[in-house]
DNA sequence: TCTTCTGTTATATAAAATATAACACAACTA
DNA sequence: TAGTTGTGTTATATTTTATATAACAGAAGA
């Protein structure tokens, strides 16, 4: 999987990549029990420091995504709950749809967004 | 309309106010040319920093929600490139949708949520 | 045993969020 | 018209967070 990371953003830098590698599992470029790049390796594959991307694995680790193992590094392993997931997902998108509702963006939009993008994540259904 | 912040979120004080108002904006809690609260009396309100409700404000002028008149205070005036808000919310639901994915949260629970959180947006559609 | 690979920890620096205080301008009021 | 009060703005300081540098500790393999 490609990561890419943008400077000029005003998002952290561990956020992206925490971004990217959760996409990264959806879209199956990662599977269960595979191992993430080593926090240095993938750090200067990307130019940046070791530390903002042991940071960003951290943070997957507590968000359930991974285990972070000391001699064999971060290995994908989902582990979250359904329920909290379905209202902290609530949340973000009424954030996010308020945007959209604020722009005269429809809900048939939105649901043809949700598909374009399920096409990438559920493939398998 | 009533604004919550939560003190022991992590996320950003005039990230959650930002949030608060937009979504006030898309369920019609405020109106097109009216005028929010002034900075001093909502940071009152809400027992935070003027200068973070400030902020608030500043950044929904950016996004092209607001426009902040020195004399009347931040007066509701969207005007957003529906086009550039349509990418960006792509993008956003990218994310938010990958973790959704993950968890196993199909895309039908995903249009089920979208629905639901437009009965209070879209009312008038 | 030595080298090399892992993540971890300690510490320092840079950037961002929040707070305090003084300012400038306009509107209202007496 | 002078004074008071309401706006947001600006300057500055403080606190917190993000990022970077360096040394560490444990395990794997030659």
């Amino acid at each position: 999987m490609v990561i890419e990371i943008d400077f000029n953003s005003d998002e952290a830098l561990y956020v992206q990549l925490r971004n990217q590698i959760v996409i990264g599992i959806a879209t199956r470029s990662f599977h269960e029990g595979e191992a993430l790049p080593s926090v240095r390796q993938l750090a200067d594959t990307i130019g940046i420091n070791m530390h903002t991307v042991n940071k960003a694995y951290t943070v997957l680790k507590q968000e359930g995504f991974v285990k972070v193992d000391r001699r064999k590094g971060a290995i994908i392993a989902v582990d979250i709950d359904r329920l909290r997931a379905l209202e902290e997902i609530k949340k973000e998108l009424q954030v996010v749809l308020a945007k959209g509702s604020c722009t005269d963006i429809s809900k048939e939009e939105v649901h043809a967004l949700i598909d374009e993008i399920y096409e990438d994540y559920g493939g398998l259904e």
